[in-house]
Order: structure tokens, then sequence, then C-alpha cells
RNA sequence: GCCGGGGUGGCGGAAUCGGUAGACGCGCCGGACUCAAAAUCCGGUACUAGUGAUAGUGUGAGGGUUCGAGUCCCUCCCCCGGCACCA
């Protein structure tokens, strides 16, 4: 009897040794070949979930792979460590910020060590670090100097119970998470960082991004949004109402005004008129998300107020409208309610006229009550109801009358960008201080250089009403770096999505205390490899672009795109059981408590609670969360089975672009698989150990097996290397051992091709289960690390064949196969197929009216009927 | 509401460039081993009909292009991600 396999006393020695080797150390001066392999940092929740585990393990594929073919690889890890939950975790429990994000960090680390990830901890990082944020400050200072931090009003979502600002997902259907009260908008000062001036950059950058997955570029590419209109200005009470449109051409089926609640000549007209004042305060109630603000019904105020028509000079009247938002274009539009969906809902509401201008070349009816797509088309169409321009194209007649319009003065051509500058004033306590001191002489004064960072008081605990460091005088009382006198820090901290757009260049120097980046960062960017959560397509990524290109423009970084290759992963998810009460209320058990009973066909007949033996209802398959009860610990699955077997797992499930279904069963499946391979390869170390493979010598199931081996060593490089469907490889390298444990060795010779096969299959899995692979490679005779084994290279001359099948179609339908060798000619392979049995009743007594042939896959033969 | 993605056996998925739909795994059914169970091993498993060879049907729904469509085009339905203060 072979020693039966067991994680639990192989997994901790082997690990122990690379720690010991240091195995995982990266070079600080990468060469040609090196490859900077990156995972998207974890927030320090507590616990490693399963979707860290699975984007820590695709890295970690990638890493080994590329590692095994002889690169030096740099994968690091680190903490986003600052944020809300933190906040949210002190007020519960009464702890500082600091000291439950570092306990995590702690619990966190040993959790992500006990999974045996080649990752380089010499390198580690925790953004609440004072040596890391001390940069951020740094910057933001560099960003004042060049304009692009500036300060101004923005609007929040504020809580008035306790007077605190609150994150949008604070804000429960527009009432505080705490107080249930209404929320209101409030405006006040804050920092911006001007990324709009790289909107243009940052859209033409996509192009070149072929690394990325089309759909994240598709989805950054229209949240920058690109629009080429005009600015037209409609005079009115002595003013310019500017307006941003897309559409100049539809000028004249412009018949109202309609303006933003904050906008100028709204709150003009407010003055006057308590109407249009208590609309607008109408309007600040809810909170401040775009979602919520889409799904608000459209509702409106006539102002009173007129502006005239650029062209025809007629009286528009000028209304203010809640769906018109002050943060895009003017904050203003020329309503055209012919040709625009929300325009048209409105007038139709407020009674307003419609009039169509536009109209097909040929065709569709124009009705003023029932909106149809096509009134908003920009091709084959004709203006009309529209004077001289009446019959125009979109083309002729955005030229015509912008051509008009800046004759007289009243209108400009004009880029406009969807993309907002970014916000990163927060009024919250666990964050990076904004490096700004307030002097009542000065004004604004950033902190000088010699003084950062700005260090964070870590003893502190919110309590959800306010900023706690404005109550804490030994951070808020300084004197003024200008002139020395009295003066108060800034209580804002940065927005986090600053910390995580650059830690990614910090990995290479983090020790350096003399500079934000230095040499070591300009010869590993940009990142090889990037590897997160599809949840973060636009927003961070995005940030990462810009702060990428801002730190290129003050000199530090060569690189403008950070991550050259993108790799987006999916959710996990996992099953959902309830039970409902007698008032419908939902309690959630855990999918490990529940025992489930098929029927005949395998599908689900029942389930009952282990705990209580009673039934519960299943309730879907839902993304791992607490509100579910549904998340499985990866730590107790690493304790049952052993590091490899959950790392197998969740690369063999789904390939990593789709979300992951767990199940415990498919766990069990893969941990028998590796029982397999642990028994398969010491029955073949009973043997004796075989000599040199004579290729030239094997017999057809010989030659046959070893062209199996070959293949798979094939397949999986591609799948692992090119094209990182890990499922694929996985399922290669289970169907070639399925194949290796059945075949039948007759001779030496034969083992010398088992021995070959086993050799590739441990090394082909061994990005995957590293341990169990290491362990086997060392029983086969080897005693250097997995990592240094080499990854195995095929023989072609293995893969040649004899013998192909053809598939013989008649009509597209498949009726039969033939067998022929490869390169036959056309001719022979239609005979063969003719005669073939099956095929040929098919075909007889029919009309061939075509024999469409591919080589050495495929005979199609047409017939009539 | 807007932007993006997805839908294939009982289940997770495979089919890489328009060419054999269902690889691999789970589950289920049958068998071996066992006093018995677990574990393990062997065989079967899209659906319908048939002992079988085989035939018909089948990739969310409906239409189209093609010798041939899971794959390309059009319309629709459902699910998921993001929407700027969750990270």
């Amino acid at each position: 009897m072979t020693e039966p396999y067991n994680p639990a006393a192989i997994e901790p020695p082997i690990r122990e040794r690379w720690t010991a080797e240091n195995a995982f150390r990266s070079p600080d001066q990468p060469g040609v070949d090196s490859f900077y392999c990156l995972s998207m940092f974890p927030y320090p929740s507590g616990h490693l979930h399963m979707g860290h585990m699975r984007n820590y393990t695709i890295s970690d594929v990638i890493t080994r792979f590329h590692r095994m073919n002889g690169r030096p690889v740099l994968q690091p890890m680190g903490w986003d460590a600052f944020g809300l939950p933190a906040e949210n975790a002190a007020m519960a429990r009464g702890v500082p910020p600091a000291e439950w994000t570092r306990g995590n960090i702690a619990h966190m680390r040993d959790q992500l060590k006990e999974l045996g990830f080649a990752i380089d901890w010499d390198r580690e990082l925790a953004t609440c670090n004072p040596d890391y944020y001390r940069w951020n400050q740094w910057l933001f200072v560099k960003m004042l100097e060049r304009g692009i931090a500036y300060k101004k009003t923005g609007v929040v979502n504020w809580d008035p119970v306790d007077k605190t600002v609150l994150a949008n997902e604070q804000v429960i259907d527009g009432k505080g998470w705490r107080t249930g009260a209404e929320v209101e908008k409030r405006e006040i000062p804050m920092y911006y960082l001007a990324i709009t001036g790289y909107a243009d950059e940052l859209l033409q950058g996509l192009d070149d991004l072929d690394g990325w997955p089309e759909r994240v570029r598709t989805m950054q590419a229209n949240w920058i949004g690109k629009s080429v209109g005009m600015e037209i200005s409609f005079p009115c009470d002595g003013e310019a109402l500017k307006v941003f449109t897309t559409r100049p051409d539809t000028l004249m089926g412009a018949t109202y005004m309609a303006v933003a609640p904050e906008h100028p000549l709204a709150l003009r007209a407010a003055r006057g008129d308590q109407a249009v004042a208590d609309f607008i305060r109408s309007c600040a109630s809810g909170g401040v998300s775009e979602a919520e603000f889409a799904a608000l019904e459209k509702r409106g105020i006539d102002t009173g107020l007129t502006a005239t028509h650029p062209l025809t000079g007629r009286a528009l009247p000028v209304w203010v409208a809640n769906y018109v938002l002050m943060s895009y274009g003017e904050g203003a539009v020329m309503a055209v309610p012919g040709h625009d969906e929300r325009d048209f809902a409105f007038a139709n509401q407020y009674s307003l006229p419609i009039v169509q201008v536009v109209a097909p070349v040929d065709g569709d009816r124009y009705d003023r009550h029932h909106w149809q797509d096509w009134y908003t088309a920009k091709d084959n169409i004709r203006l009309v109801h529209s004077g001289k321009y009446d019959g125009l194209d979109y083309q002729a007649g955005f030229e015509a009358i912008a051509g008009e319009l800046e004759a007289s003065g009243l209108g400009r051509r004009r880029t406009q960008f969807r993309l907002r500058d970014w916000g990163v004033s927060r009024q919250r306590y666990w964050g990076c201080p904004i490096p700004i001191i307030h002097c009542p002489a000065c004004g604004d004064v950033p902190v000088p250089e010699q003084d950062l960072p700005v260090v964070l008081p870590e003893g502190l605990v919110p309590d959800g009403s306010g900023n706690p460091l404005a109550r804490c005088p030994e951070f808020m009382d300084c004197q003024c770096p200008r002139c020395g006198a009295p003066a108060q820090r800034e209580t804002d901290t940065m927005d986090t999505f600053v910390d995580s757009s650059w830690y990614f260049m910090r990995y290479p120097c983090v020790d350096n205390d003399e500079a934000m980046v230095d040499q070591r960062t300009k010869a590993w960017m940009p990142v090889d490899q990037y590897i997160g959560g599809i949840e973060h397509a636009i927003l961070h990524l995005l940030y990462a672009r810009f702060w990428t290109r801002v730190m290129r423009d003050v000199g530090l970084v060569e690189v403008a795109e950070p991550f050259q290759n993108l790799l987006t992963q999916g959710m996990v998810l996992a099953e959902t059981w309830y039970r409902e009460d007698e008032a419908g209320r939902r309690t959630w058990y855990n999918p490990s408590r529940v025992d489930v009973e098929r029927d005949a066909k395998g599908s689900i007949a029942s389930a009952v609670l282990l705990d209580d033996g009673k039934p519960v209802h299943f309730g879907g398959i839902e993304k791992m969360a607490k509100s579910k009860n549904n998340g499985v610990d990866p730590a107790e699955l690493v304790s049952q089975y052993g590091a490899d077997t959950v790392r197998l797992f969740s690369m063999f499930a789904a390939p990593p672009e789709q979300s992951l279904e767990w199940s415990d069963s498919g766990v069990e499946g893969s941990w028998r698989f590796l029982k397999r391979l642990w028994q398969q390869v010491h029955e073949h170390l009973e043997q004796p150990t075989p000599g040199d493979l004579d290729a030239a010598a094997l017999d057809d199931a010989g030659r046959e097996m070893r062209r199996r081996v070959h293949e798979t060593i094939a397949k999986a490089g591609d799948d692992i290397g090119r094209r990182y469907t890990f499922n694929t490889a996985i399922a290669a390298v289970m169907e070639c051992s399925n194949h290796l444990s059945r075949f039948d060795v007759r001779c030496d010779n034969d083992r010398a091709v088992a021995r070959e096969g086993w050799e590739a299959l441990v090394r082909l899995i061994a990005p995957v289960t590293p341990h169990i692979s290491q362990a086997l490679w060392h029983r086969l005779g080897h005693a250097e690390d997995i990592l240094g084994a080499g990854w195995p290279q095929h023989d072609e001359a293995a893969l040649v064949q004899q013998q192909l099948t053809i598939v013989v179609q008649v009509n597209g339908k498949v009726r039969g196969r033939i067998q022929a060798p490869p390169g036959s000619d056309r001719k022979q392979i239609e005979a063969a197929a003719l005669s073939e049995d099956n095929v040929s009743r098919f075909v007889q007594n029919k009309q061939i009216r075509k024999v469409i042939v591919v080589p050495d896959k495929l005979v199609n033969i047409v017939v009539s009927a």
C-alpha cells in the first residue's frame, strides 16, 4: 500500500521550504523577459472571501506559469486599508478603525499564506500607513501647483438628524440608514482633480489597449462620453442662456427651454416667485446618486421667463425641470420634444408644444402622441417645418445652422464630455488627510513638502455624526506655513480611489522613504497582467489611468497606460436556502447546513436543514453575501481539503471571466482527482524506473498514448499561457490522466511513455496545485522546487496521426464517419464518403447538387429533395 | 432610466476562425468489493421513439443569412454588473 494523499501533512512543510528559500522574491531590476503580475489588492474586511480566493489563484496560476517558463515575475500584495467599513465597525465595537484594520490585515495575511501563493511578501504595503499615504499628499500638492487639483462646491447627501454627510450606500430609499431621516442634497466646498483635462487622451488611449476586454474599453469610452456639438446662446432677461446640444439641426423644433433646479436662472426666478422656490426646494430632497435621479418622475415648473430663439426670434418659455443635470453641459437644454424622448415625455405632461422637424427620407408617419425611436435618427432623414433648412440631411442641416449661429455670434462648435472632474474630498475620518491648512489671513495653504506627511491620529472612534478629526485639537491646531499665525487643518480626507490609483507603482520601491517612486518602478512598469473584479471596469481603472498620466507629466514615470493586459474575473455565487414565517419574512440558511435529496434524474427533490431535519426552500443562485447567508469560508475548506483542492476547484468550475457557482460536491470532485493523481503516480513509481524513451520503437497503442500526452502539453500551455481558460487546461489534464491510468504497460519502453506522461501532467497542473505537484515531482526523482522544474515542451512529431476521422453530412446532418490519412485529396474523400453505408441510403435516388469538403474534417453532400 | 455583459443536459461548464453540440467534472442509474456502510473501482447517462442499427427533436423566444449557425444579422423576453461617496 502506498501512503494516502494527506495534504495536511505535505502542504505545510512545502510552504515552509518556499519561505526559507525566499522562493517568491522578485528581482529589483527586471530583465527583458520579466513579468509584472498584479491582482487588485483587497480591502481588509476581516476574512478572506471566495472572491479574493479566486482572484489571487488566477494571478498565482499566471505567475507560476511564467516562473516555470523561466521568467522573473513580480507578484506583490498589499491592503486597500482606508474606507467606510472600518468606521462602521468602529462604531459598532467602540474600537478605533486603525486597530480593527490592522488586526484584519494580520489575519488575512495568514490566510493568504496558507494558500501557497507565490507572493513576494517583502514588498507588502498598506495604504493606511503614513509612509504610503504621504505620497498621496505630496502628489496632491504637486497637482495644486499645476492647477490639476482645485476647489469648488459639490453636492453631497446630507442627513439632517445626524448632521453628517452620507455615502450613496448609506442612503436607502432616500432616507439615512441610521436615522431614517429624509436625506437632502447640500452644497459644500470640495477639492477636485481635473480628470476632464485628460478626457481626450484617456479616450484615445483605449484604442491601443488591445490587451483589455472589449467590453471594458466600450464601457470606459461611453463613460467618458465625447460629444461633438454646439454651444448655443438664447438671449434671456438681458443675459445669454447657454445650452449644449449635439443636434443643432433640430433647432427649429425647440419649443421651450429647461434648466436644472440649481441653475442661476432658476435661482433668480425663485426670488420673485414662491411656487418656483418651493419647487426647487422639493428637488433638494433625496440623494445624489444618478440611478436614483434617473428613476425620478419628470417634474417641472414654468419660471415665467422667456428666452429668444436665436434664429426665429420667437419667445420660448423657460422651465425648471428635475430631469436636467447641473453637472452636464451648461445645466440647461433647448427642449426639442419632437425629437428627444425625455423632452417629449415632459412636453406631453405639461401640454407644451411639440413640433416635428425631422422626417425619414422615405416612410414612417409621425405621431405626436406616441414616441417612435426613429424620431432621433441621424441617418436617412431630412429636415421639415424648418423654413429655409427644409430638405437638408443631418450633416447639411448641422453645418447650415451652425454656420448661421457662428455668424451671428450666438453659437460655437464645441466638444462636450460626459466625464466630470473627480471630487476627492470625503467628510470622513478614516482616510488620507488632505494636506491643507486654513489660515485666517492667508486662506487655504498647502502643507509644504518638508512637513509631510500630515499624519492621521489613529486613536479616534467615530460616532456617526460628523468627523472626529474636527474634535481633535492635537490634529486641528497648527501654524500657518506662510505667516506663522495660528491656523486649523483641513478635516476632509481623500477618496480611497486615490489610494488605489497608484499602489502598483509603489510595490517595486516600497522601501524608498526619499521618493514616491524610483528607477525600479520605471523598470517594472507597466503591469503586464492585471486581474480583478469586473465591478471595477470603469471607476478604479479610469482613475488609475488618469493618475498614471499625471505622474508621467510630473516626470515620475515614463508610461501613460499602467495596465497592459487586463483580466476581469466574474463573481462567486452560491445557492441560497430559506424558510418563511407567517408574515412572509425570510430566514436564510447557509448552504453548508443544508442536505439535498435528488430524484432519479438528479433534480432537487427536497432539502432539509441538518440542524433540525425540517425542510428548507431553494432561493436561487446568488452572489455570496451576508444578507443571504450563502458565503462559504475558504479557510474552512482549506483546513478540510488542503489548499490545492480549493485552488483546483475555483479554477476548474468556470472560466475566469464568468461568474463561478460554488458547489460542495464540485469541491469533492476536485479532491477525488488529486487523490487519484497521487495514487496513480505512486503506482507508477512502484514499477521499475524505465530507461530512455525510444519513440520510434513504439507500437500503435504506445504511440497513441504518447500523442495524447503531447496534445495535452500543447493544449494546457496554450490554455494557461494565451487563452487564460484554466478550466479547459485542467479538463485536458484530467482527461489525459484517465488515459494514462488505463494505459496497458507491456514493456520498458511503454513505461517510459508513462513516465514522460506523469512527469508532464504533474508539471502542467503545478500552477494550479503547486503543493501536490512539488511533492510528486520530488518523488519522481527531482530535487528542485516545482517552480524550477521547467514547463513541459511538446514534440510536434508525436502529434502526427496516421488516420483521421472525417464526418460525412448529407444536407448538413451527420450521417456517417469515414477514416482517411491526413492530407487525402478531395476526390478520394468524396468517393469514400459516398460509399459509406448510411450515407448512401440518404443519397440514393437523389440528385447530388454540390459536395463541400473541408480537408481532414468534414464532407457535406448537398442533395435535392 | 442610461451604459456593459450573459442565457447550452438534472447541475457547473466544453465546442479557440461559420464545420461532429454536450469534452471534463458534479449528480443520478446499474454493477463489483463488503456481514453492512463509507471509501474505491467498472459501465451507462441531452430528450423522444425503438431490443438494436438508427430516426426525429434540441443551445432563452421568434424571424433571417448560409451547403452548414450555440457561433453572424434583426426583433423580443429574462438574469447579472456599473452609474461618479461601497470597495
